[in-house]
DNA sequence: TCTATATCACCC
DNA sequence: AAACGGGTGATATAGA
């Protein structure tokens, strides 16, 4: 496959107007033919006119762009058909230069200083940015000015495609660019919300707040208003004559653990550390919800260093504290399943390096007791039931070394003596010994190559002072970010409706009637993104099903969420 | 009074 | 020197 082949490469922009929870509405489009030069500058109301798009989008046209789930949102909104194949810069610019020094930043205008070329002014961008959040009615001179803007980061694309071209891998880049499609479909969806209770929620979140603060800090005289003031704190601490820990730059530690550890020694530092954790936890003031009462926000699609998307935590709901997620109710006749992958980080782990240990730990069905029992910490005929700590201490174990935790951090987490801690991550050392082999290696390719790349070419680039814990780390949660989208792709290609991607989960809807198939559906399509990505190893989903009228809730977060509604 | 930095909490 | 990966964001305090 090469550039050649498409007998036409439209480069396009759309500039659109879209308030916070609501889907885009185009307010202009300006579209280059490459090769030919062929220049299309379109208004709003000529857009609206035309029942697909001014361009082929057939297979044999390349449609590129920036950002693409900007543009294939605004395609959504005028019913026009999806082109069939897409080249994203954005992405591709992010393959390259991730892990490194960029001058401007990811966006057209980073990538274009980048290469050397020069494009319009920052300045001009937010300008005309601002225009088009203010929305519409636009003057005449308006509209001319917006095109042009357009149009000036079309003349900025159609010089960065060139630049790019010769390192672009064109079939990967197609597929990085198809699941622009998805994540714009994804997007298009957004999540159903309980409307009411989120506005009670909101209206009554200060008072709640107010009312906590006045219950217990009448004890302790630390708050101004909502505001937990340490000097205060100090001053009570000095009073009290309990001793108190300090963070590296000589402020007082105020974390949870902190609290925990004082409160144990000193009890009445306890209802302080409660008040302050369930404070900490009540926050919902940027949700982005649409007057059709969905849940939408750009999903920043690329956006970390292992391509995983990565929403703002306060526009998402899947961003902040768990019990918010009891927000989520699917609308009447409807369901909603959240459907997750099981142990994927232990599983990609295990199928990549090719340790057959890991791989059969994870056909067990029970990785973590499995894993005890290689190990032989247990005996053969443990369950969950009878050796619960012992699985409880393998399983953080195995979570661990995913990240690289040292003894002393695992210890400290297992509330065990380091030696234990120890023993333990000797145990997976041993057990899995392939798995470390391939561990080690990728963390010495990357020092050697100065890379790492998943198994489509996903990149990062490394320094010779890269945290050998991120290099062992990469391949895992990469490959992990490349099989969600893979999975994302199909799902909505196959008519699936996708509300959210969520890492290693997706949230689908469909009609209550079927529901269930769908979700059959989906974890069909789920297993077989696994298997592409791991050469024919079949990861397990589970699910979570929540049907009209009931809400989703998350088991961690339903206590709060009762305290919660006991208050309002 | 505004901004930058440090710290912390939360997510997967 | 630290030793738990990838993130976003709120909050408190220090500094301009």
């Amino acid at each position: 496959m090469n550039f050649a082949d498409f007998n036409e490469i439209w480069l396009a922009d759309f500039e659109f107007f879209q308030p916070d929870g609501e889907r885009p509405t185009p307010l202009c489009l300006v579209a280059r033919e490459f090769r030919s030069g062929r220049l299309i500058r379109l208004w709003h109301d000529d857009l609206t006119l035309l029942p697909e798009p001014p361009f082929p989008i057939d297979s044999n046209s390349l449609f590129v762009a920036y950002y693409a789930s900007a543009e294939l949102g605004c395609h959504l909104a005028l019913d026009w058909g999806m082109p069939a194949c897409i080249l994203d810069l954005y992405a591709e610019f992010k393959c390259k230069a991730s892990g490194r020094q960029t001058p401007c930043g990811f966006g057209l205008l980073g990538a274009s200083t980048y290469h050397g070329l020069d494009s319009i002014e920052s300045a001009e961008k937010d300008s005309m940015r601002g225009l088009a959040m203010r929305g519409g009615p636009y003057t005449v001179r308006e509209r001319a000015d917006l095109l042009d803007y357009c149009q000036s980061d079309v003349d900025a694309l159609a010089k960065l495609l060139p630049a790019m071209i010769p390192q672009i891998d064109l079939p990967r880049a197609l597929l990085r660019g198809r699941y622009m499609t998805a994540a714009a479909r994804m997007e298009w969806n957004g999540i159903p919300i309980d409307v009411p209770v989120l506005r009670k929620l909101r209206s009554k979140w200060d008072s709640i707040q107010d009312h906590l603060i006045d219950r217990i800090d009448r004890d302790y005289g630390v708050y101004d208003g909502r505001t937990f003031k340490s000097e205060r704190w100090a001053a009570w601490l000095v009073e009290k004559g309990v001793p108190w820990a300090h963070t590296p730059s000589g402020s007082l530690a105020l974390d949870d653990e902190t609290f925990r550890q004082a409160a144990r020694m000193y009890p009445e530092v306890s209802a302080m550390r409660e008040l302050r954790a369930t404070l900490s936890k009540l926050r919902l003031h940027e949700l982005a919800v649409g007057y059709d009462g969905r849940n939408r926000c750009l999903l920043s699609a690329f956006a970390s260093k292992t391509g995983r998307n990565q929403p703002s935590n306060a526009k998402f709901i899947f961003g902040p504290a768990t019990w918010l997620r009891g927000l989520i109710k699917p609308a009447p006749d409807t369901a909603v399943a959240y459907i997750d992958y099981e142990q994927q980080e232990f599983a990609i782990g295990a199928a990549l390096s090719g340790d057959h240990a890991m791989m059969d730990a994870y056909t067990s069905g029970d990785p973590y007791l499995a894993f005890a029992k290689q190990a032989g910490a247990v005996p053969p005929n443990a369950t969950k039931e009878t050796h619960k700590d012992e699985r409880d201490q393998f399983k953080v174990c195995a979570l661990a070394t995913q990240y690289g935790m040292g003894a002393t951090s695992l210890a400290i987490k297992l509330g065990e003596p380091i030696v234990r801690a120890r023993e333990l991550l000797h145990l997976h050392r041993e057990t899995y010994h392939e798995y470390w082999r391939w561990s080690d290696a990728a963390r010495d390719y990357a020092m050697l190559s100065g890379r790492l790349q998943t198994v489509f070419g996903w990149t990062v680039h490394v320094g010779t002072n890269a945290n050998p814990r991120s290099l062992r780390n990469f391949p895992i949660q990469a490959n992990g970010a490349e099989m969600l989208r893979l999975a994302c792709c199909r799902a909505t290609e196959q008519g699936i409706k996708v509300c959210a991607p969520v890492h290693d989960a997706l949230l689908i809807e469909a009609p209550l009637a079927e529901i269930d198939q769908t979700i059959e559906h989906c974890q069909a399509i789920m297993r077989e993104a696994s298997e592409i990505i791991l050469g024919g190893y079949s990861l397990r989903t589970d699910v979570e099903v929540v049907r009209y009228p009931d809400r989703y809730m998350d088991k961690r977060g339903a206590k709060m969420w009762e305290v919660v509604c006991d208050l309002t």
